[in-house]
DNA sequence: GCCTGTAATTGATTTAAGTCATGTTTTTTT
DNA sequence: AAAAAAACATGACTTAAATCAATTACAGGC
């Protein structure tokens, strides 16, 4: 025996039980004894680096996705070439839903930083769906958000002014860091400006223009990608969210 | 007995394996014999009139919906009472996913004329998901086909002109109705100006202007609610579909 | 049949946000 | 460390589409 421990980078694999990711991802709502179950069929290749891809427009769906670290966008190609941004995704939050209709993806899954994702091959799902209930129920929970997720971004491109959409952009990563536990008013934007730009359909001109009024009304603080959030109130009432009175 | 015959109304039912919808709505890739399986879950309620709700935001989601005959229009609510319509729904597509994230619904389900739907509770299609895999896995296919229908409005909104989103939202209607073996150059808007507008992001004024300018420019006839396409070529080189080469 | 309210059209004007142009800062490469 | 390349910011100008305003055309109710 060499006088050094042999490591086994099987354990380096962290378990979903473990994982404290585990209430915002596929664990979410079930037993603690099923979770094993799918400890056994999920899988964690090696980390995507910046601009890597996940998976590819047109590509068979082999599994869908849990982002483990990073932050992972999505986006849909027009004929034509245009590109949507549909998501970014943070760690705990699901994608690969775009494969489930005839079998192939229908956008590009892009890795904004370097990022490690959890993988659950569809062919296990689907037996590991019937034998744990549990699950089958997350998989519409899932699907469901997804759907309200697609519908809050709809909203946002057919009604809100420009303002109206930064302001929600900004709430929307403030609440998804709180979820995990992240500081709230406090972060750093994994993506260009162009990426907001592209989300929130409009020109990188107006981001930048934006957060320039926003700093200069003492809304928030920017350096460079760095956000600090200074008046969450101010943001609410620009998207129009009642203020809850006290 | 009468000398009129009795009629049971139970028999006015008409089955999923009758139905010639099947292959666009939850039958659509199962065995023939697991058909009755699904006849037995599948509920008809009475038809809805125009404007009525098939369900409310907020309400508790109990089932899934098809539509069988008319058309049903889903619309999201903002805090700040923004509406914008995500789908009009025709025969054989289904709805009612925005009810699965959190057990209640986030749309409201309108009927644009009087409608037909076949209703799917919940609480039955868990087992039924259970004993035919065959429906898991359409249920999966339905869901993903919801998310890219929704990708695809979200590049209409954040990528298009007015123009092109006309078109497209024209082309769309017209592929739709030859998949059901409609007449796809030939047929009826079941919804108000007002509708396309919202759906479509832009002012009524602007639907207005450009159905008067596709029609001078002999793309499409209207009339009140009838369309008739006369070049469906240039409405998909407006929207920047490559011409497929003769 | 004739009202009456809703839906749709059309024109004039305004504006939010895009485009173009240029400069600055930051990051990456050599 | 210098050079090159991204990424970001800001100003000037333009424009697509919104808003405002005024008709016109239906469709449903009585």
């Amino acid at each position: 025996m060499s006088k050094f421990k042999e490591i086994n980078i099987d354990h380096l694999k962290l378990s979903c039980s473990e994982c404290n990711l585990r209430e915002l991802c596929f664990p979410h709502g079930m037993k603690e004894e099923d979770l094993s179950n799918l400890d056994a069929v999920v899988d964690q290749p090696k980390p995507l680096h910046k601009n890597d891809f996940l998976y590819h427009d047109g590509e068979k769906t082999v599994a869908i996705y849990a982002v483990r670290s990073g932050c992972v966008k999505t986006m849909t190609e027009s004929a034509n070439g245009d590109e949507q941004i549909v998501g970014f995704h943070l760690p705990g939050e699901l994608l690969g839903l775009d494969g489930f209709a005839d079998g192939s993806h229908t956008c590009n899954a892009i890795a904004l930083e370097t990022s490690s994702v959890c993988e659950l091959p569809l062919d296990q799902l689907e037996s590991l769906c019937h034998r744990l209930p549990g699950l089958q129920k997350q998989m519409r929970r899932i699907m469901g958000k997804e759907v309200n997720n697609d519908h809050k971004l709809l909203l946002l491109l057919g009604k809100m002014t420009a303002e109206e959409r930064l302001a929600s952009f900004l709430l929307s990563l403030s609440a998804r860091m709180e979820e995990r536990h992240w500081k709230e008013n406090e972060f750093n934007l994994t993506m260009p400006r162009q990426d907001i730009a592209n989300y929130l359909g409009m020109a990188v001109e107006t981001v930048s223009r934006l957060f320039a009024t926003f700093q200069s009304e003492k809304i928030i603080d920017v350096d460079r990608r760095h956000i600090t959030i200074l008046d969450i109130q101010r943001l609410k009432t620009i998207v129009g969210e009642c203020e809850t009175p006290k």
